[in-house]
RNA sequence: GCUCCGAUGGUGUAGUCCGGUCAAGCAUAUCGGCCUUUCGAGCCGACGACCCGGGUCCAAAUCCCGGUCGGAGCACCA
């Protein structure tokens, strides 16, 4: 008997109530350039408009200008196209709030909106009693006039709310009576001080997934409450609800993820740019050697559930080696050099194959003269012992005697013996940032120098050398 | 305060909706071996899991109830 072994392969579960071609969205707020964690949303809905056809919006939500950074507009567009998330089409919330007050308005018409100038304070107070506040019985009209005085800009001094009117006995205090617009201070990056009554998510979201055609929406279980309070939107309108999925969020160590945290760093110094290879940006990890390929395929395998579950960089940076492992050329990177003197040494041609088994890629060759000096590692020579023999990777074995190295023979031993890397004392100082920001100093064999991209430095790991003197690691 | 969700090996997951093909798949980690020279890549192999209790059923990881544990979110951010 025969055990077949089935493959299997990770594919993510189908959506519910799919007719026909899907749309749906991501929405991001442009409060910095996408980071590893949006990777996942944008990703998980590429995946899926691919699987059933249909269109992907991206809409940036833009509603609170205090939380804007500019770049943002720019960089998130670019940020999707290098993970390539197919974007079918662009909208910007800045663009629609004419559309928000027509809705709102019509919604204070239904008597399902109303304007409300309590202290902050009080309404909590009332909410949390399940009392209704003193202005959820005014009549449209009334409202429909001191909407448009706000609006207009008109008595600044006050704090004015548009709520909408749910269930003021709701079990959960937060969808009783929610706000839909406030007025926030500042000035928007796109529409500059044309408004001050800014939609809040909630409503902007529950508008645009309606006028936009949403089917389906995917997104991270924090939504859940929210989702119940947009659906009061869609309940007013008479509006198809779309299909909801809310999956788990996922947290990932060792990271900075938060944009307000990134810019602070950014102008105290402490982090380069955006793309500061301590960041998780999109632009980082882009710059840092990662590959889009190895976005997809993690967040495809780590799959679509509601629980909370923990990111591993170990299983991430092992998908991103195989797709970056077989184009990453051999080189020797001693870091933390030590200068050793080999007696006896015969001049050897030492040729070394830039990728095992593949001799079609080519050699590094050298030509060792005798009794040459040469780099290893401070490492290495602290853990040879005295009378080891140790193989100097495809050039010769050394014995280590009290303190000095001799030579023994060209052909590999017989028996097991340690191998370690080394460089050609014509080696040139190179310098490897790691990815908390420190930097390891060492030499790099001369043939490494002229070539840029993503090698792998034997013994060492894997890294994306940017100049002749500079590389960024990117794991092991 | 309230609401919601989940529990599969060290880790991340597949399977749970529609109970049998699951004596549980994949990946990663660990260990071992192999590449006639990478201790760190690659290849091969091994190890290793269905939270507990009860119920339904011929049959339960899968359905129901209880418990325990864990997580998340919300109240003028998105």
């Amino acid at each position: 008997m025969t055990i077949e072994k089935k493959e299997q392969e990770h594919r993510l579960h189908d959506l519910k109530n799919v007719n026909g071609p899907v749309v749906m969205r991501m929405a991001p707020s442009p409060s910095g350039p996408l980071h590893l964690g949006h990777s996942r949303m944008a990703i998980l809905n590429d995946e899926y408009v691919k699987r059933y056809g249909g269109q992907l919006i991206l809409r940036i939500e833009d509603t609170n200008p205090q939380n804007i950074d500019p770049v943002a507009y720019t960089m998130i567009p670019e940020d999707l196209k290098w993970l390539n998330v197919n974007v079918t089409q662009i909208v910007i919330q800045s663009d629609r709030f004419e559309l928000y007050y027509e809705k709102a308005r019509e919604l204070i018409r239904k008597r399902a909106a109303y304007m409300c100038t309590c202290e902050v304070d009080t309404f909590k107070e009332l909410l949390m009693a399940g009392q209704a506040c003193p202005h959820r019985d005014i009549e449209p009209e009334s409202n429909l006039e001191k909407f448009q005085e706000v609006v207009d800009g008109k008595n600044r001094d006050a704090s004015p709310v548009l709520i909408i009117k749910t269930d003021i006995a709701h079990p959960n205090p937060s969808v009783r009576d929610w706000i839909a617009f406030r007025r926030i201070k500042g000035t928007h990056p796109r529409t500059g001080n044309k408004y001050s009554f800014y939609p809040m998510m909630n409503f902007s979201v529950a508008i645009d997934d309606h006028e936009l055609g949403l089917t389906h929406v995917i997104r991270g279980s924090d939504h859940i409450s929210n989702t119940e309070k947009q659906k009061y939107i869609f309940n007013y309108f008479g509006w198809k609800i779309p299909e909801y999925f809310h999956y788990g969020n996922i947290s990932i160590p060792d990271s900075i993820l938060k944009t307000s945290i990134i810019k602070k760093g950014i102008k105290e110094g402490i982090y380069s740019g955006w793309d500061d290879v301590k960041l998780q940006t999109i632009c980082s990890m882009a710059r840092r050697g990662y590959q889009p390929e190895t976005f997809r395929k993690y967040w495809i395998d780590s799959g679509l559930r509601e629980v909370n579950a923990e990111f591993s960089w170990d299983i991430f940076n092992s998908i991103n080696r195989q797709f970056i492992d077989s184009g990453a050329d051999r080189y020797f990177f001693v870091k933390n050099p030590v200068p050793i003197k080999i007696a006896d040494s015969p001049e050897v041609m030492s040729r070394i194959p830039k990728y095992q088994g593949k001799p079609e890629r080519g050699f590094r060759e050298y030509m060792i003269k005798a009794s040459s000096e040469l780099f290893i590692t401070r490492e290495d020579l602290e853990n040879i012992k005295d009378g080891e023999k140790i193989r100097l990777k495809d050039l010769f074995n050394v014995r280590y005697n009290e303190g000095t190295f001799r030579f023994s023979e060209i052909e590999p031993s017989k028996e097991k013996i340690k191998i370690i890397h080394w460089c050609p004392s014509e080696s040139k100082p190179f310098k490897v940032e790691r990815p908390d920001g420190s930097f390891d100093e060492g030499v790099l064999e001369p043939q490494g120098i002229e070539r840029n991209g993503i090698f792998q430095f034997e013994r060492y790991g894997f890294v994306k050398k940017v100049s002749g003197e500079f590389g960024i690691y990117i794991h092991n």
